[in-house]
DNA sequence: TGACTAAATGCAACTGGGTTGCATATAATA
DNA sequence: TATTATATGCAACCCAGTTGCATTTAGTCA
């Protein structure tokens, strides 16, 4: 599935799922982009957008959303769980301890010795499906 | 500060901390070891040994051990913080996702990459200051 | 030893993210 | 346009974690 808007409706038409309002105006929010947010910034830019929504909605649209590989979650913090586009190239963040603000991050340099860890783990009779990575630190303003 | 209990009791009372039956329990549940639980897990283990602590106490006091540098918090999964010793060499942790397991890994293979990749984002602005990682999969058992 | 005081604890009420059950509404299809 | 699976709203709930305030306790010192 491609990074386009029209690839996620058809690939969710096809699946039976339908198409409301709510749901095509979440996906827009979050693809194409690099769009990070929680369940209740969803929420409210809903809102801003003139769409008023329960959120009961929110969270089973998102949880939808996951279950179909649309997005992804990200746990940065405890107490809240972020949202991203999973149509994006792997890639990590780094958040602002002051600021809160939150960047993106290539981590192309770890890939190869990534592998061979979890080659490793997996030799221990781990098997690693996935990751979460993400760096904590001072952002250019605040530091 | 060694892993050592007693080196901790004496840090805490050179700071001017009073060494309370439950913080030195809660210490010595984390100290030295490999245990990783979670504020409820603690208050039950101390109930196990005899010990009826209110919730609010371990917060409290789980809080005061991070800020403290005796303890530190783990994010593994949303809604929920681990805590673990501080006092142990840098590692990593993988969690199985059928029965959540949680096992402690090593990664030096890491090291030098990692290294690589902070000096470069250093180079972007941001001041890396830590890091999470955690590895998700299924274990021996689950598999 | 007892008195003093900062630090620690308990309690009850609260916060906020997230969930559940159930009734109603809506998109897709024929 | 009738049907029906899917999606939505609502109210009540759950649970990890927090707050304010009154009480207790560990450590210090007279």
């Amino acid at each position: 599935m491609e990074n386009n808007l029209e690839q996620v409706f058809d690939h969710l038409r096809s699946k039976g799922k339908k198409l409301t309002k709510i749901r095509k105006a979440i996906v827009k929010m979050f693809i194409p982009g690099h769009n990070l947010m929680t369940a209740m910034q969803t929420m409210k830019e809903l809102k801003n957008s003139g769409i008023v929504v329960n959120k009961t909605t929110v969270y089973r649209e998102l949880d939808f959303l996951v279950r179909n590989n649309i997005l992804i979650e990200v746990n940065l913090h405890p107490g809240v769980v972020h949202y991203e586009s999973a149509l994006q190239p792997h890639h990590h963040h780094i958040t602002c301890n002051s600021c809160g603000d939150i960047k993106d991050i290539e981590t192309k340099e770890l890939s190869s010795s990534m592998k061979k860890l979890e080659s490793k783990v997996a030799g221990e009779g781990f098997e690693i499906s996935d990751h979460s990575l993400e760096f904590y630190g001072l952002c250019v303003n605040c530091k």
